[in-house]
DNA sequence: CGCCAGGGCCATA
DNA sequence: TATGGCCATGGC
């Protein structure tokens, strides 16, 4: 494969231009939708988000029961362990007076860390949450990245952390390309690599290498 | 009707 | 460390 993975970026991008993301009114809500997105589709985190924006504080919803955020977030699915996330992650956010910058000024291992403490803040959802809401630069590993990188032809079976350093080895660790690469994968996935099981007329090299996993 | 979606935890070996 | 079961809705 002689593309490398700046080259990719830079052909995502000419392609479906500058995405700003993440897509929320709020570094709270991003935080929330992080969550709520886990092994689910934006579609029904929306709805969920919906029902939540009348209550969408942290004071608010630390008042209510997890039945009660349950019952809000109920379209997105897994509503009980992901209102119990929600709830083990606003108990640590209090701690910072619920102040997202606050939390910027730390260095961005020792925010990981801390993140990755939290019961139901995994390795996709901390580095989420690291890039879009606290500005640390870093590669979000999700399953997008892995199908799409894939599917043009390079080997990948390997953990969440070996994939993120390969990448992030060859990239420069700047805050705008992991931001709009992550984003840019997304809409890529969105458009041309669903669940067919060919990608066909792969308009990012032409061609796809290889049938989907 | 079955399959899948922008994971993560936990028990087990 | 690496699998498997589990959590659950809504779109297609």
């Amino acid at each position: 494969m002689s593309e490398n993975y700046y080259g990719i970026y830079e052909k995502l991008l000419e392609r479906y231009g500058t995405q700003s993301w993440w897509p929320a009114d709020s570094p709270f809500e991003m935080l929330i939708g992080s969550i709520l997105v886990q092994n689910t589709s934006w579609r029904n985190v929306e709805k969920a988000l919906v029902q939540l924006k009348p209550f969408l504080s942290p004071d608010q919803i630390e008042r209510m029961t997890q039945e009660e955020l349950a019952r809000l977030i109920r379209p997105s699915g897994f509503f009980n362990v992901k209102a119990k996330r929600i709830k083990a992650f606003l108990a640590w956010f209090r701690l910072y007076d619920y102040k997202v910058e606050n939390l910027k000024k730390k260095d961005r291992e020792e925010l990981r860390d801390q993140l990755l403490r939290i019961n139901g803040i995994g390795r996709e959802t901390a580095d989420v949450m690291l890039l879009y809401a606290f500005d640390k630069p870093i590669f979000v590993v999700d399953a997008y990245a892995r199908r799409i990188f894939y599917r043009l032809g390079y080997n990948m079976p390997i953990s969440y952390d070996e994939f993120r350093f390969i990448l992030e080895k060859e990239l420069p660790l700047d805050l705008f390309l992991m931001n709009e690469y992550h984003a840019l994968l997304v809409e890529h996935a969105k458009v041309h690599c669903k669940s067919n099981p060919i990608c066909n007329g792969c308009p990012l090299l032409d061609i796809c290498a290889r049938r989907l996993e």
